[in-house]
This record gives structure tokens, sequence and C-alpha cells, in this order.
RNA sequence: CGGAGUGUAGCGCAGUUUGGUUAGCGCACCUGGUUUGGGACCAGGGGGUCGGGGGUUCGAGUCCCUCCACUCCGACCA
């Protein structure tokens, strides 16, 4: 992509409203832009950022055995008064009409669309076990929605939903989802934890969350200093006056706050903030049973089917990568996540020797299928600069005045350092890099 | 859903208290020139239903009524 033809509106300032660090730079970096409260528009940039994180989403649960679909967004509500939800979601699912005057939900989660998908078309337990996932928008009518992409009314989710015959089949499951989706936030660049976890109104008995560690995350946890325990101060805390209490407390003032009990390991607990990225449950036949969901088993008797739900806040996740990763400058994308991988900047577009080879390394890297980007915009350095810092661009190949002594710059926008390469060896250098 | 605010150019804001010609400023944008390694400078220029509707008045961005939207604090949050 020539940025000179790119749709990439970058601004200098700071939206007023926003106060977190990826809420301002998403915006400010021109990756987002908002429509209404809790509702965003994703630019080009953003939209790359989405479908890269959706990828890996995808490639990982596909590797371990599930299957994508795609379920309508748009549902009749009778599917949520049969399984009881459609008070207990109360005002959070938004509800609209059609010309018959039907009433229709805008879906925030699909347990009982997924049960009546399986429901008469699987009905043996040599069908079993069953894994099927979606990517797809969800809609929540947050009574307070903020934060910006980590706290949207509409946002995009991956639910899963496993199907099984056998309660030990169906934990046998969950915990390949869990090593799975350690995959997902290893391969996003994330420093995450899995934590024990209520299970809320979904329902349930095991639960776990999957949070992205970062001083502006919306839950408090205990985790330990030498292996990877970790929980949510729901769990292990009785009375919500003590819980409240922690939670209102910044990151500053936890990590002064000494927890004198050890892990079961012998190290050391502190509290961290984070941010809830991943959530998966073993629900049993609590829908399976309601919505009469039923297979056959080795001695042909109906029984419901054993499930768990699974999922991953995809658009939360783009947030949560700035959240982890960002300066005072801008984003700093990980290299699985960035929106493109190099940046070409010729320094002064007027200077044809610069701009010839800016050209033929765009070419030569484009032909060898390198996520790039040619800043041939004719703007001064410095603007250029804090435009490429602001979006964060893992690397940057800077074509200046250096070339004059055959030599250009690669910029590394996380070590934040420039390092001279002979003209003849930068194609060689970046493919190393990358 | 309770409490508090805000709404004026693409963005950030002043002007509203005390009604008065043609509604300002910074950034961004356009034209010309200078500049060219860290968001340049000079000159000129374009862009506004002052959130919508109704009312008071000779006259409304400003006063009154009403609706809407958005933000913040709290409650809520698979």
């Amino acid at each position: 992509m020539r940025r000179s033809r790119a749709f990439i509106p970058t601004t200098k300032e700071v939206p007023s409203d926003a106060t977190l660090p990826s809420h301002q730079f998403l915006i400010r970096g021109g990756f987002i832009n908002q429509q209404g409260a809790g509702l965003y528009n994703y630019l080009p940039l953003g939209k790359i950022v989405l479908e890269k994180i959706r990828s890996i989403v995808k490639d990982e649960l596909d590797k371990a055995g599930c299957n994508e679909v795609q379920l309508s967004f748009v549902t009749p509500m009778s599917l949520w008064e049969r399984s009881g939800r459609s008070d207990a979601m109360g005002k959070e699912m938004l509800r609209i009409k059609d010309r018959h005057e039907n009433e229709f939900v805008l879906s925030p989660t699909n347990e009982e669309a997924m049960v009546e998908l399986v429901k008469n078309r699987v009905t043996s337990y040599k069908d079993l076990p069953l894994n099927l996932y979606q990517i797809n928008t969800k809609f929540r009518d947050e009574a307070r929605p903020r934060y910006g992409l980590l706290r949207g009314r509409e946002f995009l989710m991956k639910d899963g939903y496993s199907f099984h015959a056998t309660k030990e089949d169906m934990v046998r499951e969950f915990d390949l989802m869990e090593e799975t989706y350690k995959k997902i936030f290893t391969r996003l660049g994330l420093d995450f934890r899995v934590v024990q976890a209520d299970s809320g109104a979904i329902g349930g008995t095991g639960s776990k969350e999957f949070h992205v560690l970062a001083d502006s995350g919306e839950d408090t946890l205990v985790v330990c200093e030498s292996c990877d325990y970790g929980a949510n101060i729901e769990t292990i805390f009785e009375s919500e006056e003590e819980i409240d209490a922690l939670n209102e407390k910044s990151y500053e003032e936890l990590q002064s706050q000494n927890i004198e009990e050890k892990c079961s390991c012998g190290g050391k607990l502190s509290f961290k903030k984070g941010i809830e990225v991943g959530h998966i449950f073993q629900l049993g036949d609590r829908y399976s049973s309601k919505l009469e969901a039923h297979f056959n088993d080795e001695n042909g008797r109906a029984k419901p089917f054993e499930m768990a739900t699974f999922g991953i806040g995809v658009s939360r996740l783009i947030a949560s990568v700035i959240e982890q990763n960002h300066d005072e400058n801008g984003c700093i994308w990980t290299k699985s996540t960035a929106p493109y991988l190099v940046n070409i900047m010729v320094s002064n577009i007027k200077d044809e020797a610069q701009t010839e080879l800016g050209e033929e390394l765009y070419t030569k890297l484009q032909d060898a299928k390198v996520e790039v980007i040619f800043d041939d915009r004719k703007e001064r350095f410095g603007f250029k600069m804090k435009d490429a810092e602001l979006i964060g661009f893992p690397y940057t190949v800077i074509i200046g005045k250096e070339l004059a002594n055959g030599l250009v710059q690669i910029y590394n926008r996380k070590e934040k350092t420039k390092v001279s390469v002979p003209v003849g060896e930068i194609y060689e250098k970046i493919m190393e890099l990358i």
C-alpha cells in the first residue's frame, strides 16, 4: 500500500473523551472511529488488525478440530423465551420488531441458537464430540459503554460450543480449549494469565478466564510471580466489601499491597489488573435439557448433551494489545498483529535517489509477500516519523540523508533504536528481522 | 437505571452569565512561496441548519419549553 493512496486519518490532537491509551491511539492512529455510544467503525488499519487476529484465532481452533459456522445475527425472540433467558438477560438484549410485528433480538451470545442447530441433526453418541464456533458480531446493550473497544455495545466475539456424550469427554475438550487459547494469546504476543473465575449468568460449574495483564484492566487478579497460578479476586475473597475495595484501588496502589499467603508452589503472590479477553465454561446439560436437545447413547437411550462454551473477545483483543504495548508516542504492535510489518519512509520525496530506492525496495518486498506500506507522501521527516510512531509499525526503513554514504536506517518501534544498514544489504536485513 | 455535565467548521475549544450588525481561535484542509532528520514558516483562502423542534422578542448561539445525542461518577456487566 502506498501511504499517499491510503485512508489513514491520523490526528495530532487527543479526542476529548478518550482516557485510555488504547482508545486514544486507536482513534488518533486512524484505526477506528466512533459511530455512537459503544459503536465503532473500523477504518482500513483497524480492519487489517481485526482480520489478523481473527485469522490466528481461526487457525488455532481449526487445528484443534473445531468447525467454523456463522449464525444469523438477528434471532427470533421465541428462542430466548424457550430457554428462559429473555427475562434473565433483560435490557442487555436489544429487541426489535419486523414489519409483521414479530419480535427479534440482536444476538448477545448464541447458546440457544447453537443448541437448536445441533438438536435433531446430531442424534447419536457416534457423532460426538462436536465443537462449533463462529467469529461474529454481538450486540449487548450495556448500561454504560466506555473505554473504546474494551467495552462496546457492538463487538466482535468468537463464541464456541461443544457437545459431548459424557462429562469426562466435555472436561477433556475444556482442557483442550484452555491449551488452544493459550496458544492463541501467545501467538498474539500477549502477556496473559489463566485464572479461576465465577460462572456468572451463563451458568455451569468449571470456569476459567483469560486475562491480558494491563494497568488499565477492570478486573483485579491475584497472580503468582513464580508459577502460572492466577485467580480473579471474586473467587478468593468472600465479602463483597473486600472485593469492591480492592477493585477500586489503582494499579499503583495494588503494587504496594503485600499478600502474606504464599502460592501452593511456594512463590510470592501479588495483585495485578487484567482485561478479560477469554472465558471458558463447563455448562453440563443446562441448556440441552431445557431445550430438549438429546442424543442416543450406546444403549439407545436419549440423553441431553453435555456441553461447554468458549468465548474470545476479538475486538477487545485489539485494544488489549495496545494497552499492553504502547508508549507516549503511540501504538507498538506485536509482529502478529501489526497492520503492516514494514513501513518504508522516504525522508525527502524530492530527492530522486531516495524515491527511486524506496520504489525499488517497496516492489521487492511486495513481491516477497511482505506486509509493507510505502510512505511516499510529500511531508517532512519529523511529520512522517511521528505518524509512523503513532500508528506503530514494527519496522520503518528510513531512506534519507545517509543515502549519500550508501546507508539507510531501520527504526525499531519497540526498541526505539535506529541501525544503519548498507543499501545492498537492506532487503536481506529486513527479511531476517520479520 | 440513579447523579452530574456537554452539544458552536473534520478535530479541540472560546463566545451564552448581561439577547444587538457579517459567530471567533488553534489544529486539519486548499493556493502560492520559502523550508526539508523529529508533527516547519510566511502570505492568501475555503468550510457553520451554533444538536432537532417549538416559543418569547423589533432582534436568539445567548432567554423559556420540549425532544435527541454524547460524556463522566455510581449501579450493572456471558
